[in-house]
RNA sequence: GCGCCUCUAGCUCAAUGGCAGAGCAACGGACUCUUAAUCCGCAGGUUCUGGGUUCGAAUCCCAGGGGGCGCACCA
């Protein structure tokens, strides 16, 4: 071949670009462009002195045309394996029977594949080596490419809906001295100047609003917080969380900003906010149900309680629903238990699920109507929470109670319990305005945007056991 | 962490106690319009690992490992 392997190579088209552009020519059309593309060889039909390939690059395939008159090294070319990068060179057409290629009239091997690539037709089923070689898996399985692609495509668009009304992006720290924004057990590390553990964070979310207390007004952080435990088709145990607090706003803007920006990333990626997803019809457009904990629980529960229910018929009543109850839970433990148990899988939604029991929400500021309760919610589509959001507390004397009570939770045992964060009560001493909050767990918003089932074909290197 | 399922050639899969096989890929050959090209030929194995039962184990039993799903925990 005239050269191997090169330092440099310059594609002047893509397989995308071409379909786009040549789409439709009649067979047997010569166009005279001349192009450049790049990508892995992927089939090649060789009969005789005519050898017809498949490339494959980021945006799709296209034939390559080569004839032994024209094609340098015909027979090299021929000899190529299925899996090895090229570059080809030729004028665009159309085959006798249509297909839109290039002729090949120049082309060079930039890489080449010492392994054998999966079977051509059937992939890799094997769960374990999709994961373990994303790398291989991401030529030969079309849709998990795309939903992966489409996930780079969503955090974008995130971006630029949040940033158009005037939302900041900030990147706080991720190694925490003190775990906190959320109930979960933080992987730990140690830090060897320092001679001190810090723990990965959990949640963005008191740094966030320290940077409101700073004055940023709209700020916004997507980024992987890290939680030490199980995983399932729905949990791996680093994710991305997108947070984001707007000064002056409650949870009710919160709801709107949700159901806004789900609706229209659904509608850019998908092209309508009502599709399909797991066999059922969802309907993501504006706006979205709200209904409270205690209805939600009567309508799938057929039983009403709230925290004036008397604590031993709220006991029975879990009892008889098949949650497992600790000592030491309150009411409003036993009220989400109850809706966790019996209702939340059962939402298909979009719904948003309000007013939380404070019990249960040691960061949000109380109901201003409801007692026990305070302003927060969580959007639930298909079953799923995707996110949490609340009217921030901004009271000092009042966080520093919720936060003893956390502490003495787990002194009592319970490790996913916070603990009391001084430099954030200083902080709300200087300070905190009204504040809006929002959390949506990207992984799961991508897999209801791009139609997958389990978290691992939203994350390109899933967490795994190590290979031996 | 517990329960159930699963692991055979590079990939996709057969073989259910009796000689480990096929398709694709690879390798050799034929072929000037293919589309998962086709045809001929030829190779390819620690059946996840280690024990056990048996005349004989991919297959049955025990232990371990990887993965999946469910439960628990959570978003």
């Amino acid at each position: 071949m005239a050269q191997s392997q090169p330092y440099r190579y310059e594609p002047t088209a893509t397989a995308g670009g071409l379909q786009a552009e040549h789409g439709g020519l009649e067979p047997g059309t010569e166009t005279g462009e001349r192009v450049t593309v790049a990508g892995r060889l992927m089939l090649r039909r060789v009969q005789g002195k005519l050898a017809f390939g498949t490339l494959q690059d980021s945006t799709g395939r296209i034939q390559l045309f080569a004839r032994a008159a024209e094609t340098p090294e015909f027979d090299a070319f021929c000899a190529l394996s299925l899996g090895d990068w090229i570059g080809v060179t030729g004028q665009v057409m159309t085959t006798k029977r249509g297909e839109l290629s290039v002729a090949v009239e120049a082309w060079c091997l930039l890489a080449e594949t010492r392994r054998q690539f999966p079977d051509k037709w059937h992939g890799i089923t094997d769960t374990d080596t999709r994961f373990r070689q994303r790398y291989v898996d991401l030529w030969v399985s079309d849709d998990e490419a795309a939903a992966l692609r489409a996930r780079s495509r969503i955090i974008s668009l995130i971006r630029r809906w949040l940033e158009d009304r005037d939302f900041v992006e900030v990147e706080t720290p991720t190694f925490h001295p003190i775990p906190g924004g959320a109930t979960a057990k933080p992987f730990v590390t140690h830090h060897n100047a320092l001679d001190m553990d810090l723990f990965l964070r959990i949640a963005p979310e008191l740094y966030l609003k320290r940077l409101v207390v700073g004055g940023f007004e709209r700020v916004f952080e997507i980024g992987r917080v890290y939680r030490n435990e199980g995983l399932s088709p729905r949990h791996n145990p680093e994710f991305t969380m997108l947070e984001l607090y707007q000064a002056y706003a409650d949870y009710t803007d919160m709801m709107s900003i949700t159901e806004e920006l789900v609706a229209h990333l659904a509608q850019e990626i998908r092209g309508t906010t009502v599709f399909e997803y797991e066999g059922r019809t969802l309907d993501l457009s504006v706006p979205w149900r709200r209904a409270s904990m205690s209805d939600l629980i009567e309508e799938h529960a057929g039983v009403r309680v709230d925290l004036g229910t008397p604590i031993d018929e709220l006991r029975r009543i879990c009892e008889a629903h098949g949650v497992h109850i600790e000592s030491g839970w309150g009411p409003g433990k036993l009220v989400l238990e109850l809706y966790e148990k019996t209702t939340e899988s059962n939402l298909w939604g979009p719904v948003f699920v309000t007013d939380y029991p404070k019990e249960v929400s040691p960061l949000a500021r109380d109901h201003r109507e409801l007692p026990g309760m305070v302003e927060r919610f969580e959007p639930i589509v298909a079953g799923r929470e995707l996110g949490n959001a609340f009217t921030e507390l901004t009271d000092p004397d009042e966080q520093r109670a919720r936060m003893e009570a956390q502490a003495a939770q787990k002194a009592a045992g319970d490790d996913e319990a916070m603990v009391v964060d001084d430099d954030y009560l200083r902080a709300l001493e200087y300070g905190l305005p009204p504040t809006g909050g929002l959390g949506i767990g990207i992984d799961r918003l991508v897999m209801l945007l791009t139609g997958v089932s389990t978290i691992r074909d939203v994350i390109l290197f899933p967490t795994l056991r190590p290979e031996q």
